[in-house]
DNA sequence: AGTATACGAAACCAAAAGGTTGCATGTCAA
DNA sequence: TTGACATGCAACCTTTTGGTTTCGTATACT
């Protein structure tokens, strides 16, 4: 069901400051865009803009209320970009477990956790002439 | 110590598709630019600019070796992000936990839960001619 | 010493991003 | 109906981005 063929993903929606603060801003309240506007350096147009990005990303939803469009958060494309991260914290996650047993064992040389330690070379394309 | 002054933030580094590629790459082993290049469509160049954006994250290290440069994913700057999104978790939360109680309830009411209703509007400067 | 390999830097380019102003249209208030 | 307000859209501009090719230089191989 997650519409994968969208010009703009969530990663990229979020990747702009003033995005992320529009959407601190709409995660508060609901807003309509003067109001939304009035809290930015920019031009009404140019929040719209970014309005329209976050919207593509389904990051946000309007909703028509007479001659006004009210903006709210929409939280759920945030979920692809938690279950993008989940996959880079057992990295860390490690990195903290190794620190916890060196602290725990103080003296102890770190024994160094099973990984791949191979670098990845040459195809094994060098004999191009014999 | 978290360095707030450079170019490129974790956000940015990871709204291009070709990056989090890399990144994935480098998380599994760590890989000199050539070897990593031949994974991409792109020029070497192209790839090492890249490479250059994620190090100016925080987010690969370089490590010259003879000739070579080994490039190994850095996780730590994922934790800005992990702590943005963290904001964020509760109100999917919200959702899901409203979703997870209806379900229970099975045939019961939603229940409002308590939060702002009211929109933000007019800074309150209308009387303008009197 | 001479050649091949690995890489970065520079110059250049097209397209996208972020912004602006001006205009058209729909809606609310007298 | 007339005017003010809210908004979207179009045209336009500048800077950034993602990419290329060419060249220079350090390192390795024989």
């Amino acid at each position: 069901m997650s519409s994968s063929t969208a010009k703009h993903d969530v990663f990229q929606a979020i990747a702009d400051p003033t995005r992320r603060k529009l959407l601190q801003l709409l995660s508060e309240q609901e807003m309509p865009v003067t109001a939304i506007s009035r809290h930015f350096p920019i031009s009404r147009t140019a929040v719209s803009k970014h309005l329209r990005i976050l919207s593509e990303a389904g990051l946000v939803k309007e909703q028509r209320v007479g001659r006004e469009t009210r903006y709210r958060m929409q939280p759920e494309p945030l979920e692809e970009l938690r279950s993008w991260l989940a996959y880079y914290e057992r990295f860390w996650d490690n990195k903290l477990n190794a620190l916890k047993r060196l602290v725990e064992n103080e003296h102890q040389a770190e024994s160094q956790p099973a990984g791949p330690r191979l670098v990845e070379r040459e195809a094994g394309q060098s004999s191009k002439k014999g």
